[in-house]
DNA sequence: AACGTACACTTAT
DNA sequence: ATAAGTGTACGTT
């Protein structure tokens, strides 16, 4: 199944079968469909963190698996660098960024939580997104206060 | 099967 | 500001 839901002036594409998510990407394009409620939550300004879904990307057998598998760890509202990950898992962090470049599902596995030391480090298809996600989460959580 | 290259980084000049 | 290290996946022989 597929489908899209807005967030801003970009849309997020899903892929998915029951709790299983393939792929998520963002275009300025819609696509008709359905996604799953977590999705629509998270597009409103929730707090959500996709704790019921799983992404087939931490099932890769190679070491991305492991960086994925440590990535959904960071906690919605919160950062970590691309060197913390990769201290974690043993690797180096440009390791890390080409996994993170890669990542078939952003947002399930928040990719855009993890910034650079010294800046907020890239995004596709434009950090502009990563920026309004960090910002987005950043409210969110301040306002439970 | 081996080789070369591209990188969403980091640290040291 | 720039270069030198870095580890992995992926395309190309």
């Amino acid at each position: 199944m597929s489908g899209s839901c807005r967030f801003g002036l970009w849309f997020v594409h899903v892929w998915w079968s029951g709790d299983t998510i393939f792929q998520v990407v963002f275009s300025r394009f819609p696509l008709t469909g359905m996604v799953p409620r977590s999705f629509i939550r998270y597009c409103a300004g929730k707090e959500e963190s996709f704790q019921s879904l799983e992404s087939v990307a931490t099932a890769y057998p190679t070491i991305y698996g492991q960086i994925y598998r440590e990535v959904r760890k960071v906690a919605y509202g919160e950062t970590a660098t691309y060197g913390e990950i990769a201290m974690k898992v043993s690797t180096s962090p440009r390791v890390v960024g080409q996994a993170m470049r890669r990542n078939p599902t952003p947002l399930v596995i928040p990719c855009h939580r993890i910034v650079g030391k010294h800046d907020v480090g890239g995004f596709t298809p434009s950090t502009e997104i990563k920026e309004a996600l960090i910002l987005m989460e950043k409210k969110t959580k301040d306002r439970r206060k």
